[in-house]
DNA sequence: GCAAAAGTGTTGTGAATACACCCATGG
DNA sequence: CCATGGGTGTATTCACAACACTTTTGC
């Protein structure tokens, strides 16, 4: 396969290209997936929902939820194609992570795959998931998956934990309505640390950006806690610039 | 083109795919390019490498450095190839950081690209870009590029700025020694923002990652600033975990 | 009244900010 | 001696961390 200097030396230098449909013809073609890491929250713990493979290599071994590129397709309009097949669901909070790469990945073959994020509230779409072959996994639990996904897991875990610190993804795990402890719960089981209660509230109370809906919870065995959404509104309003050195 | 249901129907449930290659085979194939963001520091502003596109549809316009993805090639290994290939230069900061993939991006059909960002001293490889297609550009001052080139230089440029933030990166773009006001006029070119001199060394000095080289500036036309080197060893031993949301 | 979690405030410490003067060098 | 930027210190403000008691509800 030719790379860019003998390409370049079979043209003229300053010599230009006029019919770059025919340069694109020479690129060499790669089989391009696309997989989405699709997390949820429940039981106050993170969970991933899975598929089990169906290669015979990876017998018993649970993978992404993948597809292969289409011709003309955007790759967000892939990751977004693969969630709605899987869930039923669009306007989903989905974002690419990144690019895996290594010539024996798939044990088919050289595959490229693109990985996306998505964070869902398992609440609202428990309907299509009663296929039997998808399955929401803890994520703590997992150690070996088919392909390289338990690499492409653990990066998208990592990158979950940094992003929700700086982002308010978190919300789009929860309820539309929910109480400072489901929220506490969920930063915990993301970031896998224990956050203290008191700060926690402060924090989040000086931010102004929770919406007191003046509801309690109900079916507790305790005293209920007050109800909140998240101002998304406000946050987009008044999005932060960061300046500051920190490492 | 079959997509992931299409498939699954072919063969039945339950049943395991036993010949990956042939699965693969059914995969659509499409073009794979690398394209390099080349930053640099001279003069007190933040540039970017780049080479004039050899497309006549783009006659005149500057584009990234970039070369389409070897059969059987990682992608880091063709970022690292085509800096090379440019520069002459290996072992330099190189991170992949996204996937662009809009079907019309390329005006010889469908090609995706994985954008590379890497960081490189001007003054450490002056040899090898004397070649007259090359060109280090103020990164401000560009506008309009070949491809969605500036659309994907935009996009490093604000990973980059992100990045200098939390991570030592600049340190690749200056000389082995430098001046507190070098480092700083890095910082302020590539953050478009002014900062307080004194804050920003006591920054830095209460990091304890500078080591004071006990050498001086030479040939300036006043008092000559101490140089420092960059203690990588200590920051890769003491990388800090964050825990803490803001946004 | 007991269990379980909600709700709340203060204090100390360290970091970021804002700000002004003297110093060393070259010309 | 003058112009230029190097080098330094302090006071204030703010954010974060640590920490304990009272309140409300279900049972």
């Amino acid at each position: 396969m030719k790379n860019i200097s003998q390409r370049m030396s079979s043209h003229k230098a300053g010599e230009l290209v006029k019919d770059p449909t025919t340069l694109v013809e020479t690129y060499p073609k790669v089989p391009l997936t696309v997989d989405c890491v699709l997390f949820g929250f429940e039981e106050n713990v993170l969970k991933v929902l899975l598929i089990r493979s169906d290669l015979q290599v990876f017998d018993g071994l649970w993978s992404l939820l993948g597809d292969n590129v289409l011709d003309n397709e955007e790759l967000d309009d892939a990751a977004n194609r693969i969630l709605k097949e899987r869930t039923g669901m669009d306007d989903i909070y989905l974002e690419q992570v990144r690019s895996f790469s290594h010539p024996a990945r798939h044990p088919g073959g050289r595959v490229i795959t693109v990985a996306y994020c998505s964070l869902i509230n398992i609440q609202h779409h428990q309907l299509k998931i009663l296929d039997h072959e998808l399955h929401w996994h803890e994520v703590q639990s997992l150690t070996k998956m088919a392909f390289d996904h338990f690499e492409i897991l653990t990066y998208c875990n990592q990158w979950l934990q940094k992003r929700i610190q700086e982002h308010p993804l978190g919300f789009n795990l929860l309820p539309v309505k929910f109480s400072m402890r489901e929220l506490q719960n969920l930063y915990e089981a993301i970031l896998n640390h224990q956050l203290d209660r008191r700060n926690f509230r402060k924090k989040f109370a000086s931010m102004g950006l929770l919406i007191d809906v003046n509801e309690i919870e109900d079916n507790v065995p305790h005293r209920p806690g007050k109800l909140y959404k998240f101002n998304f509104e406000k946050y987009e309003k008044n999005k932060r610039n960061w300046i500051g050195i920190d490492f």
